[in-house]
DNA sequence: TAAGATATTGAAAAAATATACAGAATATGC
DNA sequence: GCATATTCTGTATATTTTTTCAATATCTTA
């Protein structure tokens, strides 16, 4: 099925989904195969969720506590966002002594937290290991403790 | 529910979760929830929902073509990816000319390959408008054009 | 153009996920 | 400690998403 240009249909709405999705919250599938059908362009839930496979959107926790669909892009924004909630919400304390950066965390957090900076992939960590409520983070130098110390607290604002 | 030290099971929990989740392909809510029980923690696949919503877990597209859950940092990886990807598959030629980039691309993929420059948000663009095979990429100078031909360059290799 | 191959789609079913509710566990204030 | 408030969880269920299957539609190539 094409339209006298020989532009796919399919292409058409997928464009439109992506448009779609920045623009608008859409929260299902379902909601998004409506206003589809609303502006014209007839299909079911089914296909757009192989559309949205294919488009790579993906579902996010939007900061109305809700899901909905999102671009990878706009999904990129919220990553940081992630660190910066779960270091405000957990760490107590940074600090460093020779090759070692210190993080005192609330009680039973530590392991996630610990799981975050590894996440991370900072190039100057050479790993980190997690108790109950402290953190041990290895670096090279007491310089690259420091400087990591400070790019922790940043974090922090 | 608390073990001798402390530690609520929610966050030692949640702990494992983020560390299966990197360390192995998992599919679905429920098996991550047979393999939390095989290791010891009893929960069902409601907590392990919770738990994802919590850890803001994502489900991607993995390689091979099925859903994966993934941390946002794993799944970080993959953005630019669908970018090289989209563009590897649908860009035939990238020229300047004056202050305008003109991208062309297989019949219909325009739209598409335009709402992810778009999506990009680099700085020398101004602006971008998207035909059926072509996108026009409006750029403030003629070497900031140059500069921006040679940006995509690379993206496609 | 016609035959065969491939791709796209909807309907229905299956699978997976989210949540309402109620009870249990834990924390808090006295 | 006791009473109350809050958090956490399982069960059952509602909702949402994915997939199977069959029917078109589109593309390819002779």
């Amino acid at each position: 099925m094409q339209n006298e240009r020989g532009v796919s249909m399919k292409n058409a709405r997928q464009a439109m989904i992506l448009n779609l999705v920045n623009e608008r919250e859409i929260r299902t599938q379902e909601e998004l195969a409506e206003i589809l059908r609303e502006q014209g362009v007839n299909v079911t839930q089914a296909t757009v969720s192989r559309d949205i496979k294919e488009l790579r959107l993906l579902k996010i926790l939007s900061p109305s506590g809700g899901y909905r669909y999102a671009t990878s892009e706009q999904a990129e924004h919220g990553i940081s966002e992630r660190f910066v909630r779960l270091f405000t919400d957990s760490v107590l304390s940074i600090e460093s002594a020779g090759n070692i950066v210190v993080i005192r965390t609330l009680s039973g957090a530590a392991a996630v937290a610990g799981e975050a900076i590894d996440g991370m992939r900072w190039e100057e960590i050479l790993g980190s290991i997690s108790g109950d409520n402290t953190i041990f983070v290895v670096v090279r130098t007491p310089e690259e403790a420091t400087l990591v110390v400070n790019k922790f607290k940043e974090i922090l604002h």
